[in-house]
DNA sequence: TTGTAGGCGTTATCAA
DNA sequence: TTGATAACGCCTACAA
């Protein structure tokens, strides 16, 4: 029924072991018998089995996407993890390696899937997609050495760990930078979350510029509950507050709708620059002046970090840093109103 | 170095085929020898292959989840797929089953990809997980009887397919029928993508709904272009239509926004109905009233769908129509003002 | 109810 | 440069 190396070899009057060396190229076969096994292998439609092959290098040529143990709504609608998926995808498949979803309702659940995963060799190692505070995943992944590559940086020092990030900070201060150019003086840091390595990475870049600028740091205003939007708002008009940094596209929606209704108008009384260049930054207008984040270079460097993981077991890997980013100009940055 | 069957097999002083029929719950085995071997099992940490046993089955044990070809940025960004690949993937660790991404940047990639996922055995089946005109991957799956279930509901008669759908026309008269019982007369259907088989059942539904209630049918309202919104606010208002059922969330988000800029009130002059139930109708106020098309009942059927064509693989698929859903009311919805 | 033995399709290790 | 042959780990007749 399905054709294998034999019938290949048989009728290409070689060994089965010369066909196996054929598919992978192996350097010393002749070519002249190379390009006949190839062609007899067109001919019948010869296509290895992943799973044999698999057994036989005791590796599955798999990687795990892990994503994160989704708790609400506003997580799994995040634009971010699709486009990361598909991006890994892309790289992996470039490199005849598949992709596996692993998931879980909470911590536990899903650290058993990634336990069963790797025991049961169907996959070679992982890349997981988001960083927090003592990750019990993370954890038990490096206290086993199992290879996997992290997209963020670490919470907290881990030696020999693997990982691909943007450059945080440079985004933070790049930013700010771009209020600042807009003559802005007064500028915040607002987020929905602040045990995010990312959230304290930006700060911190945001912090640098405006101390270089010698204009005021303000301490991250945290938005989650109503009622910390109800203070904020008052609270901005008080202050004189011009411009925000936004680690969220939802967030900035948001908080452009709750500024437009005390009457401020986008870009004229208020600036914000946010994150991730998703598609709600062209949702509605005002269309946000975003900060593209390159997911598909931290795709492509995760994958391959983890692939010389896999290949290279023993050397360490150095963290992958993006520099790369792109400033997307639209319509909520604009020059500070000066007459007042 | 790994633990075996025989190794497991040699300990409990059994044969490794015994171990083998243990590991699947075999019924002939007495319950005394499937406890010990259990035990031992259980103390040696053993961990069955996958390969070994998928090369020994001929299986693969995984899914294939085909995700559209991503032409835009807004696309990527629907949660939908996001949630999808989430519950499909927790129906499957369920069944044992791992799940594979299986993306391409067009069609012809995407082919291929499914093309070799299926050659190499690394899936037993697919989820299509959406329904296009003249797709030519659901072309080459049927054409070769690959096992395959699709999301939505096919646009051509296909004999013999297995599909998992909600009952659009069902979501589309019951959207309505809400706008109607708040006394909306002339309404809308709003849409950004018209070759959706999706779009045509719920537009059905929308005009059955209307003429049952003896109310004018409106022809559906294209909106993609700057130019078709240019045209469609002063059209409404110099109709007088004070509804809509709309498509897409983020299209809502859109409408709201070009609506208020001429001046109109949401719900007080005009009501909106959206669907699925994202994210996006709780970003920003007036959240959307949206029917919730259940994700997750989908995903697990349409798993369950799968999964029957592997083990009876003779036997035709009935579809399966997700009957259940949610309206959720928000703020979007509200009593026509009839003083006018 | 259990054991024996062969096979699943590749790769890897020897020799030749 | 190639060919035999033995793994790889599990499943499944068939036999006992």
């Amino acid at each position: 029924m399905t054709i294998t190396v034999k019938d290949v070899a048989k009728k290409a009057g070689v060994a089965t072991s010369t066909v196996s060396r054929v598919i992978n190229d192996h350097p010393s076969i002749s070519i002249a018998t190379k390009e006949k096994v190839r062609n007899i292998m067109k001919d019948m439609g010869y296509v290895p089995n992943i799973s044999a092959r698999n057994l036989g290098t005791q590796s599955a040529n798999a990687l795990g996407i892990i994503l994160p143990p989704f708790l609400t709504k506003e997580q799994v609608g995040n634009p971010f993890y699709l486009e990361l998926i598909y991006s890994i995808n892309q790289a992996a498949v470039d490199l005849q390696l598949a992709t596996v979803i692993i998931t879980g309702k909470d911590n536990e659940e899903l650290l058993n899937h990634v336990k069963q995963m790797y025991a049961q060799k169907q996959v070679d190692g992982f890349i997981l997609t988001y960083s927090i505070k003592n990750d019990p995943i993370l954890h038990y992944l490096m206290k086993e050495t199992i290879p996997v590559t992290l997209i963020g940086k670490p919470c907290s020092q881990r030696d020999g760990l693997s990982y691909v990030d943007n450059d945080n900070q440079l985004l933070g201060r790049c930013s700010t930078n771009h209020l600042i150019e807009h003559h802005h003086q007064k500028i915040l840091f607002l987020t929905d979350r602040q045990e995010d390595q990312v959230f304290i990475d930006r700060y911190i870049g945001y912090q640098s510029a405006l101390k270089q600028a010698n204009l005021p740091v303000f301490s991250p205003k945290i938005l989650q509950e109503k009622q910390d939007w109800q203070e904020f708002i008052p609270w901005i008009q008080r202050e004189g507050i011009t411009g925000a940094i936004v680690m969220d596209e939802g967030l900035a929606l948001k908080t452009i709708q709750a500024l437009s209704q005390i009457g401020y108008e986008i870009p004229a009384d208020f600036s914000l620059i946010s994150f991730n260049n998703s598609f709600l930054a062209t949702l509605t207008h005002p269309f946000l002046t975003s900060v593209d984040i390159q997911i598909h270079d931290l795709a492509t460097a995760s994958v391959k970090q983890l692939v010389s993981q896999l290949t290279t077991p023993t050397t360490r890997q150095q963290p992958v840093i993006i520099q790369t980013y792109g400033l997307i100009q639209r319509e909520t940055v604009g020059q500070i109103n000066t007459k007042d």
